[in-house]
DNA sequence: ATCATTAATCGTAAAATTACAATAAATAAA
DNA sequence: TTTATTTATTGTAATTTTACGATTAATGAT
């Protein structure tokens, strides 16, 4: 198949999945942390810096963009690009309630 | 291609994203909140509870049981499993990291 | 010993992902 | 206006992912 089911899961669960598989590529963590790094990048910075083909890099810049991840802002022929601090802020809340469920009053059945 | 080239990212960067395809499919995100939630979670138990076929689910969790998230333990004809707590402790600082990543001094350029 | 139950494995089809060459589009520079 | 620069888009090959039927393996029950 190689498509989810996502009818059968909660929104929950599926925005989880969505925002997880947008971090389940290294080069989209590259990218995402050079944004943290610098204040003005523009998808060249990115090709240069990641050593990816450029349009690879477009590719990946897309997917993030389209999840609202990150913000593009075009300046002539360059594309400074940005993240999204409201939709960070938003995917952050989700994932951390997944990440901190509760361990402590779990005893281990193995 | 349909395979990343893992050699130009750092271990971080790689592991990061390693985890983050985990929870990159509501199945797997359901398998892992239905373990925090029951003590006693069979195999059986959570193809009823999320609705795939035997072998999917069998699937989703052999690939939580290869990245140390989760733990199995027979029982008989049955397999109990749970969270690993070391793993899942230490996927969950990396994660963190990542996510907070700090957005304060951060001045939109778009 | 035979049958039932439970889960893993195998095989496979459909679809998605990754990567990049080639090209197009848009603007800046000459 | 022609050329250069920068990024997006298109097309495509290799690979991975998802899902499940069929089967196997392992143990329990009769």
């Amino acid at each position: 198949m190689g498509l989810a089911k996502t009818e059968i899961f909660t929104d929950q669960q599926n925005k989880i999945a969505v925002f997880a598989k947008a971090f389940g590529h290294p080069a989209r963590v590259a990218i995402l942390q050079q944004l943290f790094k610098t204040d003005i990048c523009y998808c060249g910075n990115l090709v240069d810096e990641i050593g990816l083909a450029q349009p690879t890099i477009s590719q990946h810049l897309k997917e993030l963009k389209l999840l609202g991840l990150i913000k593009g802002n075009v300046e002539g022929t360059s594309v400074c690009y940005c993240i999204d601090a409201e939709t960070w802020t938003e995917m952050k809340n989700i994932m951390q309630d997944f990440l901190n469920q509760d361990l402590a009053n779990k005893e281990d059945c193995c």
